[in-house]
DNA sequence: ATTCCGTCGGACATAGTGTCCGACAACATG
DNA sequence: CATGTTGTCGGACACTATGTCCGACGGAAT
């Protein structure tokens, strides 16, 4: 009873460095090759140097380890697009510098990102996850689009939701191919071919 | 000894029905919700009406039942797109009749679709047999993308290569989303969003 | 010296995979 | 009818992984 006012409360920054400890020995695992799949706790503690039931301690389960890594995966790429701006007269070179930003920033952490799409596709939690960030985007494009028709420098026959969709889900496909299995030197180039692909596909579309 | 000559090796169509009924039984169980991950070996056995070890007798594993699954997933669509030319007059148009027919044959095939690219994160060979599908069509593109440039319709300093990538990793992502995620009411739509996207944002792209 | 905390290490229940084998019924042959 | 062959069944097995649980232990504060 008395120990309640007897200790403090273990060290808060002994934990957090367990658990960044865990974080990073995935990601290394992760940079060596591993799917995340077929990574177990085991080897993922061991590799931390920590007991495979600590880590059970830490995380409630590998989607839990996986969320905390990807955490930061979208937000910073939003902050980059949010930035630019169709109406700008270089508005198209403008726009592939984002990208190249953007898959730049992808590509530090393409493992991550690999192992993000890896688990979306079977498990519930981490799929809602990157849908929902995903969806920023798309909102975020489809405002932009919307605008740009009522200014009428997009055409009014352009279907701003369904436009949208096919930008983002279309370029995150791409970005992540990009940066998981084509060397970084062709960055530039791929993030040019998106940009226009953009440019020209929806936002300047002509009127046919 | 004498048996070799005298059985003339059990009836082939009794095998292939037993196999038809396990692929089907893997269909069903597909289209009702499972993911194909989750889906046991035993499940399916059980739903086509057979023991789990018999299983084993006509597939090496679950891989081999995704693989027989997903055969025909693109060589049929690839069929379909090479018929179109982009030097036609109606060549827009013609373009999203195509791809809407696109639409419809993966909206018949959705489960088989969803769980190949499902598996597709994890596994090496269906990633590997997914990857030589789409090649086909990647290249298909930049063969066309490449005639265009020298017909002069197309920009000269478009990257084909990229471009193709950007229109089939993309084109496809946003297809698989469109039949697991949208109603069909929806497909024309789509298609014609992805042809404007793919003509005037490649084929038909305006110099900058 | 005592008390408490977090970690360790390992046992446990559960579940899935792919292999193996003996039992058995169906059926064509002699 | 008796026999041998075939394909399927049903279940045991070894293996791997997950997530839970608990007693042991060492370090640190009192």
């Amino acid at each position: 009873m008395a120990s309640i006012t007897r200790r403090p409360a273990a060290d808060p920054s002994r934990r957090a460095a367990v658990e960044a400890d865990v974080l990073a020995a995935t990601e290394r695992l992760l940079a060596g090759g591993a799917r995340f799949t077929e990574l177990g706790v085991q080897r993922i503690a061991a590799e931390a140097g920590v007991a495979r039931s600590t880590f059970y301690l830490y995380f409630r389960d590998k989607t839990e380890l996986l969320l905390r890594l990807a955490a930061t995966l979208g937000d910073l790429a939003y902050g980059m697009v949010g930035t630019w701006s169709p109406a700008a007269p270089d508005a198209l070179d403008r726009l592939a510098a984002t990208l190249l930003e953007v898959v730049r920033f992808y590509r530090d952490r393409r493992h991550v990102l690999a192992a993000v799409l890896e688990v979306a596709g079977y498990d519930r939690v981490i799929n809602e996850f990157w849908e929902a960030q995903l969806g920023l985007f798309v909102a975020r494009a489809e405002e932009l689009l919307l605008a740009e028709q009522q200014a009428g420098r997009a055409p009014a026959d352009l279907h701003a939701a369904t436009a949208s969709r096919v930008m983002i889900w279309g370029g995150m496909r791409v970005i992540a191919d990009q940066v998981a299995n084509r060397p970084a030197e062709e960055d530039a180039a791929a993030a040019r071919e998106l940009a226009a692909n953009e440019w020209w596909g929806a936002f300047r579309r002509p009127e046919s």
